[in-house]
DNA sequence: ATGTCCTTACCTTAAGGA
């Protein structure tokens, strides 16, 4: 089962980008962010034609998360616990049987900046029910996938200039503190597990020529409970998206599983 | 180098967000 995440920056200009890369990747299953689209207005015939059910979590002109999948989605959740009152559509769950059932999560994490501020408290509360969520999944013992665009950067090895990051809201000690409890709860970072060497990037600002430098950074992330890691086989960025034509600022990151 | 792109609205130009 092969399993992407996709920041799109708006499904409305990346009308034809989408498409074309779904067809020369593939994937079973792709978890969107970013998509900018009510659920009405989103074009889900354009993915079911290829083949794909369509499940939307979206918002008028900002955030919007969904899933797109070959097999059924099942079971399929929209919003992340923890506060009743948060507009902002950000997660979705569903369950997608293969081999396996696997649990998948699509995530959109704040950004954050600028920090300190509101922004940023809304990102480290939002990050701790992200913990509780995925506190109170781990008991099901099943495999499990938390993917999307985490606006976290891990480490040094994960920017390509990480001194131009240190006062930034994806870079702040607090904020990677806040991922390596997630990773401290028993989740796996897929990439991490398959490439331990520097360079290796999925957003490139749209500005300053950053993708004609190679000033990127890594911050589409694909977690794994045990059950999940169990199943891994690969895990790649397709980068080329980033040069083709009207690309997003980020590049799809996927995984296969054994399920 | 605050150097780009996407979205919406008081819509042919500017603003907010990233």
């Amino acid at each position: 089962m092969k399993i992407a995440t996709f920041n799109i920056n708006g499904i409305k200009a990346r009308i034809e980008a989408l498409p074309e890369w779904l067809e020369s990747a593939r994937p079973d299953v792709v978890c969107l962010q970013e998509i900018k689209s009510v659920d009405e207005a989103f074009p889900r015939e354009i993915f079911e034609a290829m083949g794909y059910n369509v499940e939307t979590h979206g918002q008028k002109s900002f955030n919007g998360v969904a899933i797109l999948s070959r097999l059924p989605l099942e079971d399929v959740t929209r919003g992340l616990p923890g506060d009743e009152d948060d507009p902002q559509a950000r997660w979705i769950e569903a369950t997608v049987v293969g081999k396996r059932a696997v649990r998948v999560c699509g995530l959109y994490l704040p950004n954050g900046n600028p920090a300190p501020g509101p922004k940023y408290d809304y990102k480290l509360a939002w990050m701790a029910r992200m913990e509780a969520r995925v506190r109170a999944l781990l008991p099901l013992e099943e495999p499990l996938v938390f993917c999307g665009d985490y606006n976290v950067i891990p480490e040094a090895k994960d920017a390509a200039k990480p001194e131009a990051w240190v006062t930034d809201a994806l870079y702040l000690p607090a904020s990677r503190a806040a991922f390596r409890r997630l990773l401290a709860l028993g989740l796996t970072e897929a990439f991490r597990a398959v490439q331990p060497a520097p360079g290796h990037y999925s957003f490139w600002d749209y500005q300053a020529g950053a993708w004609e430098r190679n000033n990127g950074i890594r911050i589409d992330h694909l977690l794994l409970s045990p059950q999940a890691a169990d199943l891994l086989l690969d895990c790649q960025i397709d980068k080329a998206t980033r040069g083709g034509t009207k690309p997003s600022d980020h590049v799809p990151v996927w995984i296969e599983l054994d399920a």
